[in-house]
DNA sequence: AGGCTCATGTAAACGGTTACATGATTAC
DNA sequence: GTAATCATGTAACCGTTTACATGAGCCT
């Protein structure tokens, strides 16, 4: 459902071409939306057909030509039009609390180390968050309406990897006392 | 990969028919893997196939009869294996994130009443959770292993709630703010 | 010589959702 | 009479992932 959307919200500020968007989803949008350039260039072929954006080759020399798409009226309207529907929380699909499901007394050890691995994973995510924020937004009040959207996005990436190392510490805290019986 | 993982540890207890898993996943599991009845009697299905559980066909009088299944020593095995492997950080799909790239100051009203609605449907959820945590885990030190193993999912769960309602105040917040040129 | 970047795509497989189907019993 | 509960399933569709494909230029 939201995979259209997510193209048609990277192209409100300028053009793109499939490949740019690839790139850009990478370090923007692709962070709260995970996707692929496979499913971006059909995507992309998808929305032409239906009018909601315009294709247009530009010829490069020594290059492969690019497909570069722009937002139609239509792509526009149905943007706004999704705004104001109403979203579900996200599944919360964590396979982790799936094993966790099957912890006991022998596979203790291996859930530690388990946790211990991705503890470490999301430490590297906040550290590399909090750079970005206290690189390029150090000022949140000021900042323009659509950076200030951007903003939202980063802090609560920060939050939830607080929050995730804080559980972390407090799985491996409690393995580590004996268990009742 | 991991709709499989997810039934054999409900199998972990003891048997159960498909029916029995569905209502189950509503509860526990499915809160951090949720799966639909279709998705549950297929899987079954091919886990039969491969020799992961062995079926049963129990006959019931005035109810249609249950097919019950239950974990093989090759079942077993194969969540062990999997224990030990690393997960990675689940995909973070989030709708609203992608709808704050779009902000501007004529959208901005759409937003704050979706962060809102939004807002009351993680408060409602964080209550649920809460109340089932003072029923069912009131000393977590004092669980067996495999009671933990729930409890730390319940806990993650409450630890989210809370950080996303942190999250909606401080975007309501914000939203409220005049925004700059 | 080998691998990365630019730039676009096709095809097959897998996973998940939605709709449809049946049929008896129990509760309001 | 209407809806929910018990209990199992099929079929069609949609979204996503993985693998494969091409081909020039640039860097080490």
């Amino acid at each position: 459902m939201a995979l259209s959307h997510a193209i048609l919200v990277s192209l409100l500020d300028r053009a793109h071409s499939g490949y740019d968007l690839a790139k850009r989803f990478d370090q923007t949008v692709g962070f709260f939306w995970p996707v692929s350039h496979q499913q971006i260039y059909q995507e992309l072929h998808k929305l032409a057909a239906a009018g909601r954006v315009q294709a247009e080759t530009v010829a490069q020399s020594e290059r492969p030509n690019r497909i570069v798409y722009q937002l139609t009226d239509a792509g526009r309207k149905l943007i706004d039009q999704w705004l104001t529907e109403a979203t579900e929380p996200p599944a919360f699909k964590e396979e982790l609390l799936v094993k966790l499901f099957a912890l006991d007394d022998d596979n203790r050890d291996a859930l530690l180390a388990e946790i211990s691995r991705r503890r470490q994973r999301h430490a590297e995510r906040l550290a590399r968050y909090e750079a970005i924020m206290a690189e390029h937004y150090p000022n949140p009040a000021a900042l323009n309406a659509r950076r200030r959207g951007r903003y939202l996005g980063l802090r609560m990436g920060i939050l939830t990897e607080r929050t995730t190392l804080a559980w972390c510490d407090e799985a491996l805290a409690l393995l580590d006392l004996p268990a009742a019986g």
